[in-house]
DNA sequence: ATCATAGTTTACGTTAACGTAAACAGCAAG
DNA sequence: CTTGCTGTTTACGTTAACGTAAACTATGAT
């Protein structure tokens, strides 16, 4: 039951970006700090978004798509209506990030066969006695 | 041994691209085509090539990334230092993948229990005597 | 000859995601 | 009091990845 909270630039250390960064994503409602005085203080709720929006850049998703999925992780509603277009959203997710898995595996695979080349080169070069 | 080519329009739409685009690539050295003339001749190694760089697109890479991992899957060179070199570039770029793997799965299995809640709520409509 | 079609070059415009700089506030230490 | 640190707002700058428009060329059809 700590309420623990966090400065700017303690969360910006943390997750190695800046505190502009931080900024900018509040500006996008990504984040939502409260204050004291004028400066910020984030909460874990902050940084479990935070988190989340991250996680997404690295995925390679933008901002926009980012702030969607967050927001309907939090509350998707729960009229009928709401939930049909919730799911929809997620379903086409879904689609993109399993083509997202394909291209990772393949392109995974590719690596590692580039990868034994390379060894199998650099062991011609140690060892000219073989294949020579 | 049919040495098939394509004009800039024909890949376009093959790839849902536009002229533009394959312009723009060709500038970066990602597509190199021959002349007829004035125009574009793309040969079977430039679609290879678009392929690869739209796969690096679809997990989000730089056009400056994906051109690396498209030069160096020709020509590492074979040296040992140039075969070094690509060796720790292909192992950095290995970890990337590894991790926006892990993010993958860890974004899939949270967007298929989001379905399943969804789902659940949406029967809890349509039936409301379950759970009331 | 003219028109449509596909292509070309050149160059300026646009959006996203910040970077960077200027000018200022609040507080603690020397 | 002033120096230093952390933070703030405002606003212009920058890079990537194209879009868009203008002006021109080449070719086949009518």
């Amino acid at each position: 039951m700590n309420p623990r909270t966090w400065s700017i630039s303690e969360l910006a250390e943390e997750f190695n970006i800046t505190p502009r960064t931080l900024r900018f994503y509040e500006d996008h409602r990504i984040v939502n700090p409260l204050r004291d005085g004028q400066k910020r203080i984030y909460t874990h709720r902050d940084r479990t978004r935070l988190k989340l929006a991250l996680r997404g850049k690295r995925l390679g998703l933008q901002l926009s798509e980012i702030c969607s999925l967050i927001g309907m992780y939090e509350g998707p509603g729960s009229t009928q209506p709401q939930l049909e277009t919730y799911l929809s959203i997620l379903t086409r997710h879904k689609q993109q990030l399993l083509q997202q898995k394909q291209d990772l595996d393949q392109t995974l695979s590719e690596i590692d066969e580039q990868e034994k080349n390379c060894l199998a080169l650099l062991r011609q070069i140690h060892d000219p006695a073989t294949g020579a």
